[in-house]
DNA sequence: GTATTTTATATCGTTCACGATGCAAATATA
DNA sequence: TATATTTGCATCGTGAACGATATAAAATAC
């Protein structure tokens, strides 16, 4: 009733402060352009496929449309890119990105690299980086089966 | 200059979305005695050691006092703990538990064991838990000093 | 074809995170 | 002991996250 209370024996703890730092480690990076880290990501997922519905990029991003909707809205606010209502579906909003949400691309191209290289260290290497992507992958997909699951129709 | 922007390939957008994850897990255990996860985090803390200053909190959770004031006075307006000056130091707040505070740890006794059991799952065990924990110690522990090194006195 | 249900987004309210800044108490320096 | 600097905490503004709820369009049922 006392050991696994203390914050060391705390798996969340310790990706809740690595997300945290992980994202800070962007922040100048990003900052310079104008973006946060979660616009990023929004980037990362239309550079991959343009032109995609809310629903789609949420989906990706596993995050729900509340959180995404505003997020969209600054960034076509920013000029970085355009909502516009479905032809087939009017309910959906088709997010494409603008030319300057394309160049992004190019003046962010050091990025990854530069962020990847901060996180290296003595137990994540290139050769370990694979076992921790497994795990946090199955982590993932773990507790994202279990909050599917949990809306028990009674 | 495309495959390292893809999702999959980014070991921070899979700490962030694990991060949440889990926090979502704690969300209907946590919310049912009126907490929310950085209050669980900051009652962790106080478990370990009560009659804190707000500082020394703030370096356990690696977080900023402009993060940590506002939700303990959240906890404060919640009766869960008290906050007074420092009679050392004035400039000091001091958090101590009230006995609600307290009574929490009783109350939360089944927590961890229910979220350690919800994240079991093929490549996370008991047995691969340490590596998992050292990889992001290592990784916590390397961002935090590149941050710390960060403001270069120019 | 009208009514019901589902789906795609959006709005609202609360609580973090966090950069920037302010202020008062303590400490160091002159 | 005056002055400068550091330290501890707080305030402010912005942007997420997210539960709850609303709204309109599409799909389904009747």
């Amino acid at each position: 009733m006392k050991e696994q209370f203390k914050l060391e024996n705390q798996l969340c703890f310790r990706l809740y402060t690595a997300s945290r730092l992980i994202t800070q480690a962007y922040y100048p990076l990003l900052s310079e352009h104008g973006l946060t880290y979660p616009q990023y990501l929004v980037l990362l997922v239309l550079w991959e496929k343009d032109a995609q519905p809310v629903n789609d990029i949420a989906k990706r991003l596993m995050l729900e449309t509340n959180t995404v909707t505003p997020l969209l809205k600054r960034m076509e606010a920013e000029g970085i890119l355009s909502r516009r209502k479905g032809k087939e579906d009017a309910r959906q909003m088709i997010v494409s990105l603008t030319r300057k949400g394309r160049d992004l691309q190019d003046r962010l191209s050091d990025v990854p690299a530069t962020v990847g290289g901060a996180v290296i260290c003595h137990s994540v290497t290139p050769e370990t980086v694979p076992g921790l992507f497994g795990m946090l992958d199955d982590v993932i997909a773990t507790l994202k089966d279990n909050i599917n699951d949990k809306p028990v129709k009674e």
